[in-house]
RNA sequence: GGCCCGUUCGUCUAUCGGUUAGGACGUCAGGUUUUCAACCUGAAAAGAGGGGUUCGACUCCCCUACGGGCUGCCA
């Protein structure tokens, strides 16, 4: 049985490259009938906000992406205790006394010195009497998990196999002279209870993966199989982190981005199968592959995202805008024809409005100097309205038939005098939907 | 500084020693369409640099450069 999570601290809202870890998850899940659970990590009660809670869970839904389960850090620090009770019991579990101050000092003079700044455990095998006198001094233990140091390895779905010397990692600080439970062990505590089998995360988690999987093995649970995705970077390879925050789903969804459209993205980009647009998340799931994403950073340009959300909305029956065209004003018998003739003009459905309100108001005609005279010439051959299907066919012949002109020479002064654009709807199937040619006075 | 990962067309990437280095997106050019778009066809476009190993290296090894990550009593 396969389980994968999402687990997300809600220190403020998710974005793409959440976004790509929760849906590389939750294809996983969904592609071999398993579950898929939402992990709220919120054990980092300063940060933490219930009102990023709300909008995580409103982002999953409008992406579509549903879990199966929603479980909370914060409701679970008893586990978390148990745990640590059994670590300090097998040995493994020291605690601490240093300063952040003496540990900076501490790694600036390893640095200086040209050695890892690595913990140098210094307190490991500290006697109560010693405990004791750091206590009287006002100081709190802390505690940190010994790790055997031997390497490290396992065979990444992603990165292949990888070794790491725990020599070379601090021994991790778990719990904080406050008692507050940190990541590293809750979060392998909780993958170990919900029996969580695929670990899809960003590659800035590689070491920590190292330091997990000990601190797995001496609680006796089962290692899943991890997999470490790169992460995004700018269009210029720049780190994404900077811009982070006008890269946030709420803020994607404001600027019109539509989820399949985002979803198709980031279920491909950076794996070796072509981008293409999704339908529904089922061919989403049929078409995901885990192992054809390649290990080195990511590019992602958002603007990527608009083509995608355009030819999304050209599959869209009317139902699924009927009610964006209803609170434009469109009338609903207008709507079936008004969608037609829109759907392959819009970026976004931000984009209906000025086309209907081209249709309502009619456009300032744009003339260029030398098509003055047969723009004006053609104007009078046009019949009052209203128009028709007929209507731009009928027209155009008579204006041919008067002028000589055919061609692109013909259609797109008229375009122009009538739409204002030199690009848009099919003229043919838009006639009967202007209500006003300004170009007329 | 240390550790881990990476570097192929503009972008995402394929190639598990021998290929005209392939595809997708984008770009450009034609075509089709009495207009726009869509569509069809075609084209331009790439192995960071230097050493090895080998009959032969994009592919294996080493070095350098560059990029990303980690190096927290954050996650």
């Amino acid at each position: 049985m396969t389980t994968t999570r999402f687990a997300p601290s809600p220190t403020g809202y998710i974005h793409v490259g959440n976004l790509r870890t929760a849906l590389m998850n939750y294809l996983i899940a969904r592609k071999s009938g398993g579950t898929f659970i939402l992990r709220i990590d919120d054990t980092d009660q300063e940060r933490s906000k219930e009102e990023y809670v709300d909008q995580l869970k409103r982002d999953l839904e409008w992406l579509g992406l549903e879990w199966d389960r929603i479980e909370r850090q914060s409701l679970r620090l008893d586990r978390y205790a148990e745990a640590a009770d059994s670590l300090r019991a097998m040995g493994r579990f020291y605690e601490v006394f240093e300063t952040p101050t003496e540990l900076d000092l501490k790694r600036k003079k390893q640095l200086n010195m040209g050695k890892p700044p690595v913990y140098d455990r210094a307190h490991l095998g500290l006697t109560e009497d010693q405990k004791a006198a750091f206590r009287a001094e006002g100081r709190e233990g802390y505690w940190r998990f010994k790790l055997d140091q031997e390497r490290i390895e396992w065979t990444d779905g992603i990165l292949g196999p990888i070794s790491i010397d725990a020599a070379s990692v601090s021994d991790p600080v778990l719990i904080r002279a406050d008692g507050q439970v940190l990541y590293t062990l809750a979060s392998v505590v909780d993958d170990t209870d919900m029996g969580v089998t695929h670990i899809v995360r960003g590659s800035d988690h590689v070491t920590n993966t190292a330091t997990q999987i000990q601190i797995i093995q001496a609680l006796g649970g089962a290692v899943p199989s991890f997999a470490h995705h790169s992460l995004l970077t700018g269009p210029q390879g720049e780190a994404l982190s900077k811009r982070l925050g006008a890269l946030s789903i709420k803020d994607l969804r404001a600027q019109g981005v539509e989820p399949m459209a985002l979803l198709s993205l980031m279920a491909r980009l950076g794996s070796s199968d072509p981008v293409e647009l999704r339908g529904n998340m089922d061919e989403l799931i049929e078409g995901f592959d885990i192992t054809r994403f390649g290990a080195a950073p990511t590019k992602f340009d958002e603007q990527d995202l608009f083509p995608l959300t355009a030819k999304h909305l050209q599959t869209l029956p009317l139902e699924a805008v009927s009610a964006d065209l209803a609170s434009l004003g469109v009338p609903a018998a207008l709507a079936p024809r008004f969608w037609e003739v829109a759907r392959d003009n819009i970026t976004t459905r931000a984009d209906l409005a000025g086309w209907w309100a081209l249709c309502r108001d009619g456009a300032a005609p744009v003339i260029a100097e030398e098509d003055r005279d047969f723009v004006a010439q053609a104007l009078a051959l046009l019949p009052e309205g209203p128009f028709d299907d007929q209507t731009w066919g009928q027209w155009t012949a008579a204006v041919k038939e008067a002028t000589g002109r055919k061609g692109k020479g013909l259609f797109m002064p008229l375009r122009l005098a009538l739409t204002g654009q030199a690009h848009g709807p099919d003229m043919g199937a838009l006639m009967p939907l202007l209500q006003v040619i300004r170009a007329r006075r």
